[in-house]
DNA sequence: GCAAGGTC
């Protein structure tokens, strides 16, 4: 068998039926996988890289003092399999192989893919001949050719490769680990540090930096209105900015009339054609119509998935001569393009336009298959037309302007108007996505005389450099080499999610701006392009066979062990900065108590806002649990309070936007205030000015300090003190509730837990106790099925026996052992014989007493006599002895109160039949058995 | 828990 490997699914698909020609090549599916068989070939795709470089086993504790982030420079690494399934399919077709072609992409990372593949077959088959197939298109031609002129892997561009990814590797979990933990930061709050991603973020840095520092300079610009045939007209001074007020002044003063055409030079200009498509270009072109790079590359993944477009992953702007751009344009026709590709082949350019990057790869993107605007809605219409019309542009003419500048003199001050007409819009008729913007000028003579109708001396202000947009960036990141045309935006999703940049146009965020300032300072190899120059260097030498990939890694190593010696010596102060700056991050505003500064507060599960004045002031706003999200600090600002707003966010989440958090708090308490019966306006905005706003803060006061924040009398002080206590308990219980409803009932489609609360508390009931005690017709209204109902009840009715138990004063102890002899409700410890409670738990029968006697009292009900454990014991060895009587026997007797001679010989025979179940007669026999 | 690179 000839086994076949491609890169991807869809190449292998296509390569098999290519070289299948005429004959039907059969596709299996094993799991997730295909492979696509004919004659005695199989074909199958891997999906990229299969296996991915890790550390060798030992390195996973990042606080270990052993494996330290240094001590990962010079770790070993190894390759495991990431994609399991392919990697355990490639090898089983392996071992039945008598020959193995690697069809992977034709560049640096195609190589290295082919040739972990390879080490897969090996370590399988020792002996199977391996070699190499390479294609820079998937058509037939290229693909026939490439197979009828099969090669070897070339292992010294896999090297290259694989250098990339162990100094990848080394310098980016070394230094992610280091300043993580200098900077005391873990779980989703990582540092990240990377060979890409830190220069990437230093540009957005070093951008805004210098917006910051940006001081607008004034210049003025001098400019006049004419008109012709009615047509206005708006000439400027040919001298442009004048950064001196007076000079401006002078030139304006000198201007006036009669303003006379000087000179008038026309000319003709090209406006040429927009070249193929690659990825960034692609970006670009996107970004205008509106999409993000991430949403542009999801949908033209989409489209090239379902056949629509060509792989949109190319650094390639030259169409390929295997490329058939007849057979394109045939496809298109008869869509909805039709008119256009009719236009394009009538008017065809000799050559297409050529961009300046040209690849083996893949062609530029280009359209693939034909489509509708019903099959493709919305969204991926816009971007597959895009796509066709830019293919079409391609290969359409220049457009042609003709332009005009004319020149005048108005009291001897020189001004120029210009013009632009487009003559033949070219390639403009079927891409629309540039406006041609004229200006079209009346025709002016020499010597011509034209009045002025006013003078404009405008002030105005040098511009700050622009923040970058996403598609601005990856356009720099692609001339600098930073990243790959199938990572690029990646990088950008990557530094939102650390939380290193936001919005877009990019900001970066006081964390990004900390870790680049360290690694600036301390490191700075790393947040510089160059390294990646340097590593693109080297790997070009590798291939080339000059130096070897050991030697390269070295290099490297030696270099990364230069750093840490520095990184090293500052751990603390390095450390100590980032966590100063990122402060602000949590700091929301002024404490309305004492002026400090209000944070939020992250400790553990909990999360709360408190002021940094913290102990002498100890205002603070509680926020929900770190469950329902992270809290972070947003741009929006309380008018009000001039404190930041704060939401929560969580992972597949919404998040929840608390707003000012001050506000927060005083809505959400006025209820709960309301809920004490002596709060009266009156005294809610006098505590309100003291900054008291919590019905928790009341109950926690003293009544002196009360009293006097709330201008009344120290007993109605004591008394709203209670009130307060009284609402925070009903609270309490509600909250209780609610977790309780919670963990039973599952939400559903149109009744969220929330509804559900209100209709239960619409009912009155608002507490597990209440809820144990509701009629299970009450339970359905409120939308809870007759299961779940019954579930409510039963653990509700548990839980509140045994808080009765607990609050009657029976230890938690003691508590256990009756739940275990399953005697959990009050009612039996009032109304069941001490002594068969003793028996079933096994409890000190006096000690069984005491519980009984406490529980009797709680519920006010009369108390059994005492039990000596003496009489007790004493009974039972009695009655054991009695004929008939048994183990079995004397339990069931106890139950009826019947533990000794005494209690038998005065029983009522058919009332303990009744109880324990004996036949009446059988209990008369053992009376008579008693000597 | 870390990078960057493939692919989905």
């Amino acid at each position: 068998m000839h086994l076949i490997i491609a890169e991807k699914n869809i190449s292998a698909n296509r390569i098999a039926g290519i070289l299948a020609g005429d004959e039907k090549v059969r596709a299996v599916k094993d799991g997730s996988v295909s492979t696509y068989s004919f004659d005695t070939k199989t074909v199958v795709g891997l999906k990229g890289h299969v296996v991915e470089v890790d550390f060798e086993p030992g390195y996973t504790n990042w606080r270990s003092t052993v494996h330290t982030p240094r001590s990962l420079i010079d770790a070993g690494t190894v390759k495991k399999p990431t994609e399991k399934k392919i990697v355990g399919l490639i090898q089983k077709l392996a071992k039945k192989a008598d020959l193995v072609t690697i069809a992977t992409d034709y560049d640096t990372e195609g190589e290295l893919i082919g040739k972990e593949a390879y080490e897969l077959v090996r370590a399988v088959n020792k002996d199977v001949p391996v070699n190499r197939a390479r294609f820079s298109a998937i058509t037939p031609q290229e693909i026939r050719q490439a197979f009828a002129n099969l090669t070897e892997i070339d292992f010294a561009l896999a090297a290259a490769g694989e250098a990339r990814q162990t100094i990848d590797l080394m310098w980016g979990a070394s230094l992610t680990r280091f300043i993580s933990i200098a900077a005391k930061r873990g779980g989703t709050n990582i540092l990240s540090v990377g060979r890409v991603q830190s220069p990437t973020l230093a540009m957005i840095v070093e951008r805004e930096k210098e917006i910051e520092s940006f001081v607008p300079e004034t210049y003025w610009m001098l400019s006049l209105a004419t008109e012709k045939d009615g047509t206005a007209v708006e000439a400027r001074h040919t001298h442009g900015k004048f950064d001196d007020h007076a000079e401006a002044l002078a030139a304006e003063e000198r201007t006036r009339e009669p303003l006379t055409v000087t000179a008038i030079k026309e000319g003709q200009k090209t406006d040429r054609a927009p070249t193929p498509l690659d990825t960034t270009s692609f970006i670009v072109a996107a970004s205008r119509l509106g999409f993000s790079a991430a949403n542009a590359m999801r949908i033209a993944e989409d489209l090239y998935m379902n056949g629509y477009i060509s792989y949109p992953r190319t650094d390639n702007t030259v169409y390929p001569k295997s490329l058939n751009l007849n057979g394109i344009l045939q496809t298109l026709r008869g869509t909805d393009f039709d008119k256009d590709v009719a236009w394009v082949e009538k008017n065809r350019r000799p050559v297409p336009t050529r961009g300046k990057k040209e690849t083996t790869d893949h062609p530029p993107i280009h359209p693939a298959g034909a489509a509708t605007r019903q099959a493709l809605a919305g969204d991926r219409w816009k971007i597959y037309e895009l796509v066709v019309r830019r293919f079409l542009a391609t290969l359409s003419p220049d457009a042609t302007w003709a332009t005009i500048k004319c020149t005048f003199d108005a009291g001897g001050e020189p001004y120029t108007a210009t013009g632009g007409r487009l003559i033949d819009p070219g390639w403009r008729r079927v891409y629309p996505y540039s406006e041609a913007k004229e200006n079209i000028l009346p025709t002016f003579t020499v010597g011509e005389r034209l009045p002025i109708h006013g003078i404009q001396l405008e002030e105005k202000q040098t511009q700050p450099p622009p923040r970058y947009s996403q598609s601005k960036l990856i356009q720099v990141m692609e001339e600098l080499g930073l990243g790959t045309k199938s990572t690029r935006h990646e990088v950008i999703g990557k530094l939102v999610s650390r939380r290193y940049v936001q919005g877009n146009p990019l900001r970066p965020t006081l964390v990004g701006r900390a870790v680049t300032d360290a690694l600036d300072n301390h490191a700075d190899t790393i947040t510089e392009p160059e390294m990646t120059r340097t590593l693109e260097e080297h790997m070009q030498l590798i291939k080339e066979q000059q130096r070897t990939r050991e030697d390269v890694i070295t290099e490297s190593r030696e270099m990364l062990h230069r750093v840490f010696d520095e990184l090293e010596a500052h751990e603390q102060e390095i450390g100590g900065e980032i966590m100063e700056q990122t402060a602000e991050e949590h700091t929301l505003g002024p404490c309305p108590v004492c002026g400090e500064d209000l944070r939020i507060r992250h400790t553990g599960a909990s999360q709360f806002i408190g002021c940094t004045g913290y102990p002498d002031c100890r205002f603070n706003i509680s926020l929900p649990g770190s469950m329902w999200g992270r809290a972070i600090r947003v741009e929006e600002v309380c008018s009000e309070h001039t404190l930041a707003h704060v939401r929560l966010i969580r992972k597949g989440a919404p998040p929840w936007n608390i707003g000012c958090p001050l506000c927060s708090h005083i809505k959400s308490n006025v209820e709960a205030l309301g809920m004490m019966p002596g709060m009266t306006d009156d005294i809610r905005e006098r505590l309100r000015a003291r900054h008291i706003y919590a019905v928790y803060d009341i109950a926690g006061m003293k009544p002196e300090a009360l009293a006097e924040a709330a201008g009344v009398t120290e007993t109605e002080a004591e008394m709203l003190i209670a009130e307060a206590g009284e609402v925070l308990n009903v609270l309490r219980r509600r909250s209780e509730l609610r977790k309780f409803l919670r963990k039973i009932v599952p939400p559903r489609r149109g009744r969220s837990h929330a509804k559900i609360f209100a209709k239960l508390l619409d009912e009155g009931i608002g507490d597990i106790r209440s809820l144990s005690g509701a009629r299970a017709s009450t339970l359905k209204k409120a939308g809870i099925s007759e299961a779940e109902a019954e579930e409510l009840l039963t653990t509700s009715r548990e839980i509140c026996h045994e808080r009765t138990l607990k609050e009657a004063g029976v230890p938690a102890v003691s508590l256990k052992k009756y739940r275990e002899a399953g005697i959990t409700s009050p009612d039996a410890f009032c109304l069941l014989p001490i002594p068969y409670l003793a028996s079933r738990t096994g409890l000190n029968p006096e000690t069984v007493y005491k519980h009984v006697e406490k529980v009797c009292e709680h519920l006010d009900r009369p108390v059994p006599l005492k039990i000596t454990k003496g009489s007790y014991e004493r009974g039972r060895e009695d009655l054991l002895a009695v004929p008939g009587i048994g183990e079995t026997t004397l339990e069931k007797l106890l139950l009826a109160g019947i533990y000794d001679k005494a209690t038998l010989r005065n029983a009522d025979p058919d009332q303990t039949a009744a109880i324990t179940g004996i036949p009446a007669a059988t209990i008369r026999t053992l009376i008579a058995n008693l000597t």
